[in-house]
DNA sequence: ATCAAAATCATACTTTCGGGTGATTCTCTA
DNA sequence: TAGAGAATCACCCGAAAGTATGATTTTGAT
């Protein structure tokens, strides 16, 4: 990063300093005005291709970052505690289990995933989980 | 992408232009030749920042390609059948839609099943897809 | 040809899920 | 403060899932 920065503005003087060092009026007799604006953008789009293909490659091969997709979230309405029980029933877990982990009884918990089943528009908990992680409402 | 390079090709084009139009010449004067070349310089650079965001953004979303970890499968001893099943239970699909697909009864599913269960130490179907995915045995 | 593993199926039984209905309480907002 | 939505719980019933046990057939390797 701190080294892509470096040659960037190295290579910026470079060419700065070699344009002044050659009398760059010169360069401009001999081209047209076209061609020397062009070379000029096309290595430094080169550059900010360059560049850019730096910054993107250290923060993009790290690890994919989840995003919630809270929208769709907001758009089927589901709830805070909806979207408990469907991380917990991601996580393989019973509906007795949730109920004890979230300190309600069998039937709320049932409660809650008969509606998410309607919201999600499917028939089982497994189906449930795979749309869910498809919308990214979870990870 | 073919957008992405039609714009920039205009931008250039425009640039080109204006300074032809404007008479680039009477620009130098006023200021100093370093300015000037630093003007062009940083538009183009941002102008490669951005195209090159825009191509990466559209090469870099596309699919991780998943490889199946076969280690693990021949390590746990799941066979061909097996695996079949654990697909289609990873699809959300019932026990009687899985039998279905494959052309046997549901009490041979549900065997299959109760085998996977055991190698992969889980007491659920939803447990057996969470797991068969963190190893990488199905997709 | 024999043996072992895999695949098939069955029967019986238990547990878990899911659907339907209805009720109560809480909270936030118009 | 009235009303809507969310969360809670209950009861019932049928369907699906899972367990246990045992049996037969296929298939591949020795």
């Amino acid at each position: 990063m701190k080294k892509t920065v470096l040659i960037y503005g190295l290579a910026l003087a470079l060419l700065v300093f070699l344009l002044e060092y050659f009398e760059y009026r010169f360069f401009i007799r001999e081209m047209s005005s076209e061609l020397f604006v062009f070379i000029i953008a096309l290595t430094f789009t080169g550059l900010g291709l360059w560049v850019g293909k730096k910054l993107t490659n250290q923060t993009k091969i790290e690890s994919p970052p989840f995003e919630q997709n809270e929208k769709a979230i907001r758009y089927l309405k589901i709830s805070e505690r909806e979207l408990e029980v469907l991380e917990l029933v991601a996580e393989g877990l019973s509906n007795k289990q949730i109920s004890e982990k979230l300190f309600v009884s069998v039937n709320t918990t049932k409660t809650h995933l008969s509606h998410l089943y309607e919201k999600l528009e499917v028939k089982r908990r497994t189906q449930a989980v795979e749309k869910a992680k498809s919308l990214k409402l979870i990870e």
